[in-house]
DNA sequence: GTGTAACTTGACACGATGTCAAGGGATGCA
DNA sequence: TGCATCCCTTGACATCGTGTCAAGTTACAC
C-alpha cells in the first residue's frame, strides 16, 4: 500500500473516532465517515470491506492511542487481591469514558451484526480474564466472600461492570465519573469481599 | 370496532407474543407476525400504527396475563425491608424469564426507534420505583448501608437488576433462573444492607 | 506515452418499514 | 334485489442504510 493509501486509510479512521466521540451514533453512517474523511463513500469500501470492520480498526486505533495495555499493569501489580480490585475498578473507571463513543457504537451494532458482536464480544471476553485475575487474587488471599465460586465471583463482577451498566449509570441516572469509581468500587467489595459488605 | 376487527387485532398479538417467545428477535418482522396470524402484511397495519406499537400493546396484554400487579403484592406488604428486598429480588427472577422474549425485542428496538425506547424507559422507571421503595424501607428500618443516599441505593440495586445483565448472567454466563435469584439477592443484600457483606 | 494505483461518479440490489390505491367479499339494511 | 359499509387483500411504491459494480479520472512512475 503506498503512502496516499495509507494517509486515506488513517484520515478515515481518525474521522470515524472524531464522530464516535462526537455522540451521536446515528451520525456515523458509512456516509457521514466518507463527508468528514474528505473523501467518497467507496473509497471508504476500498479500505474497509463493511462498516463493522471499519468500527474494530477504529477501536484499535482508539486503544493504541490510549495506552490500555499499560494502565492495565498498575492492577496487575498491586500486590493483595483488595488492593488489586480497587486497582482494576479505578483502571475500568477511567477508560469508559474514553471509549464511550466507540462503546455506543458496537452496542448499537452487536444486535444485528454478527461480525461486530463477535469483535465486541472478543473484548468483553478480556475484560472478563481481567476480573477473573482479581478474583483469583482475592481467593488466594483467602478474601473471597463465602458462598462464592471462582466463577459466580467472576460473572458477577464482570457484569457488575459491565458498559451497559456504566451507560445506564452516567447517563440514565446523571452520575459523575468519580461517583460511578466511588460506588462501583465499593459494590464490588462488598458483593466480593470476605468481611467487606453493607 | 366490530367483533371480526377484534378478533383479528387478537390474532396478531397472540401471534407477535407467539414468536416473542420463540426466542429469535430477527424472525418477528412485521411481514412473519402476519404470516402467523394468517393475515396480510397490511392488515397488521390497519391494527398497528407501527412496529413499535405493536410490541407495546403486545407487552401490556402480556402482563396481563402474567398478573404482574398481583405478584408485586407480595414483596410490597414483605415487612422488614430485607424481607422486602428478598420478595422483590424473587419476583424479578421469576418474571424476567417469562418476558425475556418482548425485552429482548425491545433491547434490540431502543437503538434506534425512538418510540419503542419512551416505551420501555417508562417500564424501566417502574421497576426503579420498586427499587426506591425497597430501599427506603431499608432506610426506615435502619439497615441501609453507610456511604449509600437513597438515590445512590436505588440506582445501584436497579442496574444490578437491569434486564441486560439478566441477559448476561443467563446467556453468557451460563447461569440457570435458581442461580440468578440467589446469586443476586446475595449480590444485592452485599451492597444494600448494613453489615451483610461478603 | 503507456501503465497502474487510488480515487470518483453514478447506478443498482437488498431487506425492512411504512404508504397508497384499487378492489373483493361478507354482512346489514332498504 | 340492490346498495353501502366495513374489513381485509393485492400489489406497487417510497425511504434509508449497507454493500456492489462498472466506467471514468487524476497523478505519478518508468
Amino acid at each position: 500500500m503506498s503512502r496516499d493509501a495509507a494517509e486515506t486509510r488513517e484520515k478515515i479512521l481518525n474521522s470515524t473516532l472524531d464522530l464516535l466521540e462526537a455522540g451521536d451514533p446515528h451520525r456515523v453512517r458509512m456516509s457521514d465517515i466518507a463527508k468528514a474523511a474528505g473523501v467518497s463513500r467507496q473509497a471508504v469500501y476500498l479500505h474497509f470491506p463493511s462498516r463493522a470492520e471499519l468500527l474494530i480498526a477504529a477501536t484499535y486505533l482508539l486503544d493504541d492511542r490510549k495506552g490500555v495495555e499499560e494502565r492495565l499493569v498498575a492492577s496487575r501489580s498491586a500486590g493483595s487481591g483488595r488492593n488489586r480490585l480497587d486497582a482494576y475498578v479505578d483502571c475500568w473507571a477511567g477508560y469508559l469514558p474514553e471509549i464511550a463513543g466507540v462503546a455506543r457504537a458496537f452496542l448499537a451494532m452487536v444486535e444485528t451484526d454478527a461480525e461486530a458482536a463477535s469483535a465486541w464480544n472478543q473484548r468483553m471476553e478480556d475484560v472478563r480474564e481481567g476480573c477473573e485475575a482479581v478474583v483469583k487474587a482475592l481467593k488466594a488471599d483467602g478474601d473471597l466472600a463465602k458462598g462464592l465460586t471462582i466463577k459466580a465471583a467472576t460473572d458477577l463482577f464482570w457484569t457488575l461492570l459491565s458498559v451497559r451498566n456504566w451507560e445506564q449509570l452516567t447517563r440514565d441516572c446523571g452520575w459523575s465519573e468519580k461517583e460511578y469509581g466511588k460506588y462501583i468500587k465499593a459494590a464490588a467489595r462488598a458483593v466480593l469481599v470476605k468481611g467487606e459488605g453493607g
